[in-house]
DNA sequence: GATACGTGGGG
DNA sequence: TCCCCAAGTAT
C-alpha cells in the first residue's frame, strides 16, 4: 500500500537530505538558484550523464555566466563549445532560447511552466524541472528515472511508451506542496543512484516498504519496452585534403538535420552500400588523385551504424576554388568538429 | 504515435 | 563485440 503521499515525500526527502550530491550545477543548501545555470545544465542533462555534462557545464559558465552573455555569443561560438556532447539541435535551441530570453523577457527566464514551454529547446520534462528547481514552484517532473521509479513502485506493466501518460499521472499524484526543487532532483536521484535500471539497489531505497515491483519481485524488469528496431549500416568515404600550405579542408553542415551547423570532413552520402570509385570520383570536393587508406572509421549514431573509408589527396593547382574551409591541422581543436569527425581527423593523422 | 537526433560508458 | 542506456525535444 502506497503511503499517505505527504509521508511518502517526507521519506524520500529526507533521504535525499542525507545523499544529497554536490553537483557543479546545484545550489548549495541555502543558496539561491540561478534559472540561467538551472536551464543551461537541465538542456545538456537531456539524454546526457552527468559526467559528460560537468566539463561542458564550466565551461559554458565561464565563458558565458550569465543569459545576456551567452545571447551575445555568435552561434558558431556555441556550436564550437557543444561539440563533442552530441545532439546538436541543443546547442542550435540552446542559442535562439538566449535570444529570446535576452530580447524578449529583459533577460529574465519566465517563471510558469506555461511560458518556460514556450520557449526553443524547452519540453515539459524541461519546463517542470526549472519551474521546481529555479522557482521552488511545485511542478510535476517526470523523466526516465521519475517514470522508472512510478513504474516500480505502482508495477505498471504496461510497455513503453504508452505507459507515459499513466505514470505522469502516478507522478504527479506523489508530487508534494512542499520544497518542490528538492523533491524533482531527489526524484531523479532515486532514479539515478538506487532505483537503476539494472541490478537496483533495494536494500537502500527509502520507499521500498512499500514498492509493488519489489513485492512482486518484477523491479528489475520495469518499466517494460518493447523491442527496437534494428539498427541499419550507412557506409560513405570521406575526403582528406591537403593544400599547398598543409591546410585541411572541412565543410560546414546543414543547418538542420543530423550534425546540423557543425563542421565535417567532406565526404559521399551515407548509404547502404559503400562508394566504389566512379562515385567517390563524382562526388569529390575538388579534382584531386584520391588513394585509399587502410582501415576504417567506424561509429554509432542513434539510430544507424556509420562505416567511413578515408580517401586521402593533396590538392593540385585550383584548390583556392574548393567549397569550404582550409583549417592548418594544429587549428581543428577550434572547429566545431562532431566526434564522429574527430575520429575521421585521427584516423587520417594516424594513416597519413 | 513514430521517427530523427549523438555520444561514451557499462555489463 | 554488441547492446543498453542517460536529467528529452521537435516534427
Amino acid at each position: 500500500m502506497i503511503p499517505e503521499k505527504t509521508e511518502a515525500a517526507r521519506r524520500l526527502l529526507s533521504w535525499y537530505d542525507r545523499h544529497r550530491r554536490d553537483l557543479p550545477w546545484r545550489a548549495k543548501p541555502g543558496e539561491t538558484a540561478d534559472p540561467y545555470r538551472v536551464w543551461l545544465s537541465e538542456i545538456m542533462l537531456q539524454q546526457t550523464t552527468v559526467p559528460a555534462a560537468a566539463p561542458y557545464f564550466r565551461t559554458f559558465t565561464d565563458r558565458w555566466p550569465t543569459v545576456r552573455a551567452l545571447a551575445d555569443a555568435p552561434l558558431d561560438d556555441v556550436l564550437v563549445a557543444w561539440a563533442g556532447l552530441g545532439y546538436y539541435a541543443r546547442a542550435r535551441n540552446l542559442h535562439k532560447c538566449a535570444r529570446v530570453v535576452a530580447e524578449a523577457h529583459g533577460g529574465r527566464f519566465p517563471a510558469t511552466e506555461a511560458d518556460l514551454l514556450e520557449l526553443p529547446g524547452v519540453g515539459a520534462y524541461t519546463a517542470a524541472a526549472i519551474t521546481a528547481i529555479a522557482f521552488g514552484r511545485k511542478a510535476t517532473v517526470v523523466d526516465g528515472n521519475v517514470e522508472r521509479v512510478i513504474a516500480r513502485i505502482f508495477a505498471v506493466e504496461e510497455p513503453m511508451p504508452a505507459a507515459k501518460p499513466t505514470l505522469r499521472r502516478l507522478a504527479a499524484t506523489l508530487t508534494p506542496d512542499e520544497r518542490p526543487g528538492d523533491y524533482a532532483q531527489a526524484m531523479m536521484d532515486l532514479g539515478a543512484t538506487v532505483c537503476t535500471p539494472r541490478k537496483p539497489k533495494c536494500m537502500l531505497c527509502p520507499w521500498s516498504e512499500f514498492c509493488r515491483a519489489r513485492a512482486a519481485g518484477i523491479a528489475e524488469t520495469l518499466p517494460r519496452k518493447l523491442a527496437k528496431a534494428e539498427k541499419p549500416t550507412r557506409r560513405g568515404v570521406a575526403y582528406w585534403v591537403l593544400n599547398p600550405d598543409g591546410a585541411v579542408l572541412l565543410r560546414r553542415r546543414a543547418e538542420e538535420g543530423l550534425l546540423g551547423g557543425m563542421a565535417e570532413v567532406p565526404s559521399t552520402r551515407w548509404e547502404q552500400e559503400a562508394p566504389d570509385d566512379a562515385a567517390v570520383a563524382a562526388q569529390q570536393p575538388l579534382p584531386a588523385r584520391w588513394r585509399r587508406l587502410p582501415g576504417l572509421v567506424r561509429h554509432t549514431f542513434t539510430h544507424f551504424h556509420l562505416e567511413l573509408e578515408v580517401v586521402a589527396a593533396v590538392a593540385g593547382t585550383g584548390w583556392q576554388s574548393a567549397a569550404g574551409t582550409w583549417v592548418p591541422v594544429d587549428r581543428l581543436g577550434d572547429q566545431a568538429l562532431p566526434s564522429v569527425m574527430v575520429k575521421v581527423v585521427r584516423h587520417a593523422l594516424k594513416t597519413v
